[in-house]
DNA sequence: CTCCGGTGGTTGAGCGTTGAACTGCTTGCG
DNA sequence: CGCAAGCAGTTCAACGCTCAACCACCGGAG
């Protein structure tokens, strides 16, 4: 919070915000539309045709790539980018799907182990061509490579603000 | 979410999709990861000092841009990019709080006008800056011109693709 | 005028997320 | 050893979203 360059009223009221300007706001709206359309229209290609959401998706994915298919709830939820309340609600739900089984971990009593089933493993390599194809055909093929590499310029320069590791 | 090359299936499905490679691995993650982080970061920001989360803020600013500050129910949610029910939901709960009123529609009997009260007007403005400023912290200040331009222009093409208006 | 398919909008149930409170375990410090 | 501080994970209540009925109204065909 300290004070830029110029010298702003140190006042009661607080600096006016830079607001957009024309051209700011186009870009504003096509990036939070189609960020919202793209992930909305992947949810539906995947939850319709196979019952799995992005959320769940996202937590099988990250167990079958795990040592021994098992994870920390916490580094789970790190890893799926949730709330560790919220991994805990969709592991009891996957759970009960008997895609998932927890375990407590040996070298932390206080921990807990989420292990992917063979069942989970099953349902994870039926959704992921499913995931992949939709992930193609709504986002890759409409790029060209250079959209593509910008797109993931853009992605790394945020996550270096977002998520400083 | 990332399906890798571990799990494609032996050959007995259909037609064997084309399974994303390393590049675009990275560059899929990148975009998922920093627009999941930048919208949860928009809306932690707003809500928790406004109250107000997106949501119900889109649907503020929409009224309020509107003629008369009143729209139809449809149009709203589309602009919002809300089904009608999501939409119909949370117009009563700004009701609820007295920022926005139902009127029944002159000209077709069947539809209802959202329009946005003195009241909820206030509680936009007073939302505004916090959106804005946090808008330009965490997008438009990390990025380049070259890179704003770029994010306008791949959000734009793949708008024509999710929604040919 | 009446019927009828289509449209605008609402409602209710079920599921998922959020944030805060809570339990049990571990770690460090005297 | 004993205790406080803090971490890992769960639980609860409130809220929001989705999907599928559902109601009311419109507009055209006979």
């Amino acid at each position: 919070m300290s004070p830029g360059p110029e010298h702003q009223p140190a006042s009661a009221a607080p600096a006016p915000p830079r607001w957009l300007d024309a051209e700011e706001q186009k870009a504003w709206r096509a990036w939070l539309y189609s960020t919202t359309l793209l992930q909305d229209r992947l949810e539906r290609d995947l939850t319709h045709s196979t019952g799995i959401s992005n959320a769940y998706y996202e937590i099988l994915v990250q167990l079958s790539e795990a040592p021994d298919r098992r994870m920390r709830m916490s580094q789970l939820a790190d890893r799926c980018l949730a709330s560790r309340s919220r991994l805990s609600h969709a592991v009891s739900r996957l759970e009960e799907r008997g895609w998932v089984a927890r375990e407590v971990c040996v070298e932390d009593g206080r921990g807990q182990l989420a292990v992917l089933t063979d069942v989970g493993m099953a349902a994870l390599e039926e959704a992921a061509p499913v995931h992949v194809t939709s992930v193609r055909e709504h986002l890759f093929d409409q790029l060209s490579p250079a959209q593509i590499a910008a797109m993931r310029d853009i992605g790394e320069t945020l996550l270096r603000h977002l998520d400083p590791r």
